[in-house]
DNA sequence: TGCTAATTAGCAATAGTTGCAAATTGGAAA
DNA sequence: TTTCCAATTTGCAACTATTGCTAATTAGCA
């Protein structure tokens, strides 16, 4: 996703609108490498912006997406999580903590049983236990 | 998953009883490979059984899913899928039909950002277009 | 045949998300 | 700088997929 300056210049260019709205969640998550739900970002908003509504954060997550500047993935474990990271990349989630890490693949492999099915996209989720959750107990 | 016959005797010794909705379930879901909705089963099934409670579907396909017989998918299209087929494979969501089909991936790829992270398991999701949507324009 | 734990059906409740309409506001044009 | 209108925000209702709860029913052992 690009920054936050770069997306108040695109968004008028689009004809779009840029308030404080959109501008608090462009930088609330530019760099954010948390995957967060729609509700946790609401929740982070919420404290600098009180009042700032779940269907907006919803509206411009959404709209993020379709331009192109998010990827939303799902890795089924309830809410749709939200990467600014939108290079070709996959995913791997901690089944303890919830966690969402990018992970990369490289080479591609063989496929049997696509029978004539054009693939346009591959998804990869990886279910686990996160370095932190592996880890021996520690000091809590 | 196994024969309605094999899961008749294996649900007996696990204690759990063997219902006239279990039975209808157990032949609708075996052999099938067209990846169905809870909803979708219980349309089917409904048709066989009127008055079949849509609870009850789920119900049985959740509890065949913890007893390994069947593999619940979820592939970023709203409803859970349910999959006899337990083996190691992966799968294929046309984007125009919603049809899901199974694919089987040779290698496992090379992983780079794991960092530490233990894989228990690794689920790809094809998107794109199946033979059928892919084809030109026939007769309908 | 009787008994009892397992199961079913039906409905309420939940989580996540979207649709809708009224009120508000950004920002181009005058 | 002011005006104006389409874009946006809010708040709430509605919706989909799924699970929780409970009374009534039933499979299947004794």
């Amino acid at each position: 996703m690009r920054s936050p300056e770069e997306l108040t210049t695109a968004f008028r260019a689009a004809g779009l609108k840029v308030t404080p709205q959109r501008q608090l969640l462009f930088r609330l998550m530019h760099n954010n490498s948390a995957h967060p739900t729609a509700d946790s970002l609401f929740a982070i908003a919420s404290q600098q912006m009180p009042g700032i509504s779940l269907r907006t954060v919803y509206q411009t997550l959404t709209d993020l997406t379709e331009m192109g500047e998010l990827q939303a993935i799902e890795v089924g474990a309830g809410a749709m999580r939200f990467d600014p990271n939108v290079s070709d990349h996959h995913h791997a989630v901690c089944e303890v903590c919830g966690a969402v890490q990018d992970v990369y693949v490289s080479q591609a492999p063989e496929l049997r049983g696509l029978d004539g099915f054009a693939v346009a996209d591959a998804h990869i989720v990886y279910r686990g236990r996160c370095a932190a959750c592996s880890a021996p107990a520690k000091r809590r």
